[in-house]
DNA sequence: GTCGAAATTTGGAATTATTCTAATTCGGAA
DNA sequence: TTCCGAATTAGAATAATTCCAAATTTCGAC
């Protein structure tokens, strides 16, 4: 798994011009730059909105189709939540996500020490896993 | 939790006249009966089209309500996946879905014994869940 | 650098699942 | 039977996403 730094102004020009097999373009960089930049799970229209402040010639369907790219070269997560629309993740390493009733907000679960989900689970021999998604609601202690 | 037993041909008319705190009407009857009726994981649209066989005149606004009706009242569960059209499940028991790749069918996965996994997250102390979805992806070992 | 092919971007139209709306019908209580 | 709130209905509206076809950019070969 690749580990592209969490910054607060990635510069999207300091991405070289090819990561993890994807093809990096201007419209991927600054769609990429935008999902590092905050630690939060933004729409595609989100994307959209902040990615048009520096690229303001930035089409909703460009987005898209970065968002695509990046999620299918494992550069960025995809969170789906029930109907909502779908969200953006920049964290790739293992977690789970938790969508505040409250709020809205969602967050990052993470797994005790070393747990396998895949472990725990009455799947016939041999089941190959590609893709998992744990999502929980609720709401945070008081 | 209420246990429905699933039976090839649930009949509509043996549903009590209130389940869960639900007033069951005809309509949340035939749908009800219709998910029961196999164990599988039909969309809105197919459980319209099998109501309508014995209920010609149901319409798919008021399937979309029953279907709501029945979820938030725990007789059915709803199955997201991705941004598929939701699907409904009649299994209440404590279960994650798996779908194969190649047939894009639905599958019920268990837990291995008792395992909870709200006890394998580090959430906040206190944290409610009041929901939680699981959802895998891949394919069957050969 | 120039050329052509292939990939990407773009704006707008199209799609699709779902929700909304307003009118009608139903079902139970009085 | 009459009344009232809830449920149903058909069709319109919504919203996220995808599709499309044209324009632009990129890349490799020369």
């Amino acid at each position: 798994m690749i580990s592209l730094e969490q910054q607060k102004n990635p510069n999207p020009e300091d991405f070289p011009s090819e990561l993890e097999g994807l093809r990096m373009t201007k419209q991927r960089r600054e769609v990429l730059a935008v999902i590092l930049a905050e630690r939060d799970h933004p729409t595609a229209n989100d994307v959209f909105t902040r990615a048009q402040e520096r690229m303001p010639t930035i089409s909703l369907a460009t987005v898209y189709n970065c968002l695509e790219a990046l999620v299918s070269h494992s550069l960025v997560r995809q969170v789906n939540f029930e109907r909502e629309s779908s969200r953006y993740c920049p964290n790739l390493s293992d977690h789970c996500h938790f969508q505040d009733e409250k709020s809205g907000k969602i967050h990052d679960v993470v797994f005790k020490g070393g747990v396998k989900l895949e472990d725990l689970l009455e799947l016939p021999q041999g089941t190959k896993i590609s893709h998992l998604e744990i999502s929980l609601k609720g709401r945070f202690g008081k």
